[in-house]
DNA sequence: CGCAAGATTGAAGATATTCAAACAGCGTGG
DNA sequence: CCACGCTGTTTGAATATCTTCAATCTTGCG
């Protein structure tokens, strides 16, 4: 979808699916740095930075609306309401960032992959896109490791851990958290930094 | 200077010494998300978001001006360029946010200390503050442990290393690069994250 | 069926943590 | 002026967590 070191001129909508961001390091080695689920913007912000720091890859079945660069401007300079909102959009982004430094940064094995299914399991659920805590997800193990900062191994032996606490099931592609509190609590997971809440003000004052 | 939770009215510009971003867990541990150097906003999102996510503290001998939220919307408001440029501020922080999940996600301790150490050495150098390759470096092991997600004993003793092969010295408070390429190299460093070229454009087209 | 991708298992090894103690620099107060 | 306490740095040894390597098992699918 997207191309580090190239020149971006779409910016891409998620409608169907899962899409993530990746880095890739000299050594071969690869760090997921986001997940993407419908109705989200993937790369709003590398319209305006030129030139793309990383790469966007799509699992299969997704789908994603393309915008022209310059279509999204035209939008943002007429509307700023809308402007507005995509900047809150880029910021939400960067928050998450930011949790995900200290996901990776701070805590073991367990705690990071109960986070980062904490995590998508409550935006998924927002998009309505689970019922009742269950959810298609079509994330191979080597993805979550690579998200987490693990090896696929390890993350396989995380994730038998977090079945056997009766925490979640995950079989082929669907994932079910069979205990919300205690996943979120191994995970130690605080839904602030998604930013759900954002006030309606037409402009903050 | 910024508190978790708590509803943010001002935006602080750096105008001397050091501040950083941080979040702490619940079990006692610390990650630090950022650091910020004289010239920059540390926290221009916090007045879209409303709510903190994080906190940010500040070393001895900082210095920042604290302009209110308002303002810093009145002039967003008012001109579009500067409006842009506070909105690619965030962008680029962004960026650097996902560097670092890389950094504590995919690096072995020497790399990531040697890529943090570049990324401030290059920032600190392009708002001139240091003179061929020496800095005010009033960060302490532990400080620099919390922001790689290391421990501040094997941060010591990565340092240690650094210095033994002559990469880097670092005295009380004052860092100096003897090798940039060689530091460069072990770091895995690819400045391109830092967007510092940003072409100059009123409205990207 | 048979291939390919993903998941799982075991054993050995590396990297980083933990705990505990010693050491250095520095400002304060007696 | 020096002892004291504080913060930060350094060191060693034992341990834990995670990685690596290699093999096997499972599943989906042409």
């Amino acid at each position: 979808m997207v191309r580090e070191g190239q020149r971006s001129t779409d910016c891409t909508l998620m409608l169907r699916g899962l899409a993530f961001r990746q880095k890739l390091l000299r050594n071969g080695s690869r760090q997921i740095i986001s997940f993407h689920i419908p109705t989200e913007f993937v790369d709003l912000q590398n319209g305006l930075l030129g030139v793309a720091d990383h790469n966007v890859q799509s699992l299969e079945g997704s789908e994603a609306a393309v915008i022209p660069r310059s279509a999204v401007f035209q939008l943002a300079t007429d509307s700023a309401p809308i402007r507005l909102a995509m900047w809150i959009d880029t910021l939400i982004d960067a928050s998450i960032f930011r949790e995900w430094v200290v996901n990776v940064g701070r805590r073991d094995s367990r705690a990071r992959i109960a986070h980062l299914l904490c995590e998508l399991a409550l935006r998924l659920q927002r998009t309505s896109l689970g019922g009742n805590g269950s959810f298609d997800f079509p994330v191979t193990q080597e993805q979550l490791a690579d998200a987490t900062g693990l090896t696929a191994v390890h993350t396989n032996r995380t994730l038998q851990a977090l079945r056997r606490d009766k925490l979640i099931e995950l079989n082929s592609r669907t994932l079910t958290v069979l205990d919300w509190d205690g996943l979120k609590q191994t995970a130690d997971f605080d839904e602030l930094y998604l930013h759900q809440h954002i006030p309606h003000q037409p402009m903050p004052a």
